[in-house]
DNA sequence: CGTGAGCCATACGCGACAGTATGGAACTCG
DNA sequence: CGAGTTCCATACTGTCGCGTATGGCTCACG
């Protein structure tokens, strides 16, 4: 069955609905797939009701992006944030990631589509805010600036390869109890005494 | 001067010519640009010349993905492998990787475009055998098989991710002090002693 | 009940790109 | 020198996706 036909037979739609199956799509099959009548079959409908949400598909897309950003930022930062022990944090901010995966999947996805014109300085906002959390975390741990900026690019760089090498690529095949392990190699490696 | 329009006046054009405009367009500007008509331009002729030399357009992409593995595997690969140490082969397969950077554009730009049916096996291909490297430098290096299999992981992940940072995202414009102080970190932290 | 606003279907135009058909220029070699 | 091979230009068709135009259905509300 290569249909995902998911009609889901609702009555009317709203600009939230095609937002969110946009979202949905993106995490799916990648931006390539985010197109009006893609969607349009998704929701059951036709074009003429998506022009009327919206004026132009990259109005979609802009909508899109800054709806996950918004809900990114506050589902995984503001919640990692009020934790006092630095070494506590960053372990949390890992643990936190290694989970949970929805909100990654689509990172992963728009790291794919860095090409297209809104959603690079989108990716480099909330790239620089992970950072900037991450360096803030080290420099709290005792590391000097240039230190904490290198452990941080470092922690940051196989979060988002990881990403790729994992979703994109398919490549380790990890089961529950060998992903567990890796991630607590991971921590041990990367937040060190 | 947004034209990039580099007329190579050379007088006929082989197969090889093609697959190297593929090539330098996918380096450039990534795999939605290298299309029939805009390699054309850049060779300066025009879409029948194309279809002499290749029956398609997914002919010539694979034509360069093969010419671009070929020249991976014994330009960085085969160069590293001879080295008995292993801790001293893993610090030269980390500064090699931090040079000569044109090879490695090209494996990020592939790596941008893994929804592509032609280009998911071979990036498959060539991270399982850049893994295995990584997996038997550390396992001579005196690690069990998990240990060596994770530490691979994460300075393969670590790798990916840089690249995808800093030449998709540009993150940080690191200046060649900074790099080369940040390589050495990562060296550091990943080849332990 | 009917009228207007909100939501959607249908049909069309347009540009980008893959691929085809065909003729022509240039080079080679007997 | 002439005939065949090689390489390329021009012109065409077909498809896909964006965007527009327009009309119809449905529900709220006076």
């Amino acid at each position: 069955m290569v249909s995902v036909t998911k009609l889901e037979p609702k009555g009317r739609l709203s600009s939230a609905d095609w937002e969110q199956a946009a979202l949905d799509t993106l995490a799916e099959s990648g931006l390539g797939v985010v197109t009006v009548e893609s969607l349009a079959r998704r929701l059951g409908v036709t074009k003429g009701s998506f022009y009327w949400h919206f004026p132009t598909r990259e109005a979609l897309i802009k909508a899109a992006l800054e709806r996950w950003e918004r809900r990114d930022e506050d589902e995984i930062m503001a919640q990692v944030e009020p934790i006092a022990d630095p070494r506590a944090r960053l372990r949390e901010l890992f643990l936190r990631v290694s989970r949970e995966m929805q909100s990654h999947v689509i990172y992963a996805a728009l790291m794919q589509s860095l090409d297209h014109p809104l959603v690079k300085p989108v990716m480099t906002r909330v790239s620089q805010r992970r950072l900037d959390v991450l360096t803030l975390a080290y420099r709290q741990a005792g590391f000097d600036r240039r230190a904490a900026a290198h452990r941080a690019r470092l922690a940051y760089s196989a979060y988002t390869g990881f990403l790729q090498l994992s979703l994109q690529l398919g490549l380790p095949r990890l089961n529950h109890e060998e992903f567990e392990a890796y991630v607590e190699h991971v921590i041990t490696t990367l937040i060190p005494t």
